[in-house]
DNA sequence: TATGAATGAGTGTTCATTCAT
DNA sequence: TATGAATGAACACTCATTCAT
């Protein structure tokens, strides 16, 4: 096990500077008051300890190098967070929420079922497949057991919900006449399970095999719906 | 984050009746061998280890509690592993190794192909979700990234093969006209998802939602080779 | 070992109010001019660094709890010292310097040894034992070692002229016949002694036994004086 | 302030060394078994923690500069101590006791109680008066008020003993007309308080101006028990 | 002048690994 | 072979000090 940094996507400095300048076309910080600066360190923060926590898990994380990717000093990190555990905790809050917004906000109900999950489906595969946020899944299910407020929050904001939302997708389905399997509703599971191994094996096994991810989705949902007549 | 070692499903006790044993008479060691002894040190050891390793993963896991767990002492972990890294790399080889041994001791190819499939799932399900062995799953996917060795080894021995052997089932369950399907024989992850995430709800989740993984399973199958007419 | 600022003699609401009005008001420093404020400020500031100072002692003393306590910034405390040790003793100096001058401010050499002795007794009872200043003394003796120049200040400005006066109203005593024990004068320690023992009791023993300083040292005075007859 | 360990009395490798050779006059290490050797290592890490602890302070000591003066690694000293904080704790229990031990092993009650008192002086000036053990008795005023275990315990071992043993001797003192002084036996620490005086004056001052401790104790009691005739 | 966010050297504590017994 | 005391590198967290505002 060797102990580098890892690379950095993007160079402290660099990015320090990328952050500014995004404000304003000059070189100085004109556009950013005392708490816009603190946000941006925040959020350079959590993105450094999403990317190390991703990299090694929690507990071989070093604070340390957290710190050196996200360009502060090591003491900058409790000025935001009380210690790593709670970092951790409120890290996964402050990433999975958005995304959570984002995939729950479903296009207008209109068309089948099917297009229904199938923008579903091409949503979570631009947004979550072979992504960071992929990648922080896999970290849950790896950190869960010992970060139990962690798996609750999943369960709740996440799993919950997905099944739910499913859950409901599959009952119009078979109303509709779409869906023919009636027990299906029991199990929305069944629905989501291919999206989850597909993050799953990017994390994993991208390099020995590659997976495509949407075409499997596609046949899955053939699976479930019929076979496309035409496409 | 408490710090317990957990209850030792073998406890130390044992321990102090060998060492007794070994004083009472003399230097026989009746019943076993010099080498079995060692043996059986070492699958305590493994035993123990694999315990600590699921509840903790690898870094949060202390040398300490193992041998505390296998009734050893540390320095005798250094006599059956090189290193820490090692013994994990070991370990995850020697429970993985029967396991995929006695899943592949498939029963006769008597019967359909459905058969054939339920009666994995069934082995699947007996022996591995919920179980230990199941947590050693999310185990290896939690640690993957940071074992390429690990995730080399898991990916050669199970993925591959379970993959290939998935693949072979369902291409003649299409040649049998019992799968309609066709393309199912490009993404055989998709015959296994659920069961997959049957293992990883079961570590993560049964505490929110118990989850019937038989049945789900059933379903499951019902999608791919049509509902049963009788059951 | 609890980590508390413990209770603030003045509360940091006040400073609040403080800066309200700075605002309200402008640029207007009503009742007191720059100068005055940066007096009150300094004195604030020295206030509560002898409070934590005492609470914890040198080392464990955090500048944060002193400025909270003091209600000013940190960094205002570098305005008014150069650091933390500079603060301590400068903070001794100007604690101890105006209680050496009450004290020595002596009434008027009427009446007997005695009665002056006793009224110098009760001057220190009153300003020191049980009193913030006997807690410095206290600290003096705890902290002392680390800072020679404290211990020195503290020798020079304190111990030795109370040696001094003492061993001056010894001589005194001695030449009016109050006083037998000629060999006392080499040693005025022996007069001052169990005043500074009823400090050092209140400090720490307060708690497991009262000690009625006055009476004690009436008792001692008797020793050296003899029995009062009348009284 | 510099932070350097300090003069070591006696040079780490020097004192193993002499630790070892005390046992036999050969060079090995032939008489100490484990337990000895335990047992030698903690004494060796007892002494440097006290001379650290007498030297800085309990906050401002380094458990390295322990460590280094006790010649042992930084972690040898947790298999001895769960940390810091007990260490000081058991570390003042474990110099106190023998301490007080020998002190209260008084020489037979012959001869008057001030022969009785003059031995107790004598023993006090020899075992405690300018010794590292004089200074552990001014750490703990100094530290005492932090460390509430420590106060309770020098109160009940040290400090409750020795003014019951002197209110003792002076009750017997007024019984057989030694003393005249009846209200002493309300305030034993006026017996005691210039020994306590010469004690923090040797750790403070003595370098200011040096006190011959046995010749004040005996004017103290000469105060007490009237002037020797002869002497 | 006053602020308090930011810094980074420093320290208590842990734990994988070694080795004398 | 087995032990567990000893080691010391590593790491989370603190806090005196600085400095842009």
């Amino acid at each position: 096990m060797t102990r580098k940094p890892a690379k950095a996507a993007t160079p402290p400095a660099a990015r320090a500077n990328a952050k500014a300048n995004s404000h304003a076309g000059e070189d100085a910080v004109p556009a950013s008051s005392r708490a816009t600066r603190a946000a941006e360190r925040r959020a350079a923060i959590v993105d450094a300890a999403m990317e190390e926590f991703i990299a090694r898990g929690f507990a071989a994380t070093r604070l340390d190098d957290i710190a050196k990717r996200a360009g502060v000093a090591k003491g900058t990190i409790y000025l935001h967070f009380k210690d790593k555990e709670s970092m951790f905790e409120e890290l996964v809050r402050t990433v999975i929420v958005p995304v959570v917004t984002r995939l729950t906000a479903l296009p207008p109900p209109a068309g089948s079922v099917r297009d229904l999950v199938e923008a579903f489906a091409s949503n979570f595969l631009k947004e979550v497949i072979g992504t960071r946020r992929g990648d922080l899944v896999r970290l849950i299910v790896a950190e869960g057991p010992r970060f139990p407020s962690v798996a609750d929050f999943y369960y709740r904001e996440v799993v919950s919900r997905g099944i739910s939302a499913m859950r409901a997708l599959i009952e119009l389905g078979i109303a509709r006449g779409e869906i023919r399997q009636k027990n299906l509703a029991h199990y929305p599971q069944i629905l989501v399970a291919p999206a989850m191994i597909a993050v799953i094996w990017q994390s994993l096994f991208a390099r020995h095999a590659p997976l495509d991810a949407q075409d499997m989705l596609r046949v899955h949902l053939d699976l479930i719906f019929g076979e496309r007549s035409t496409t």
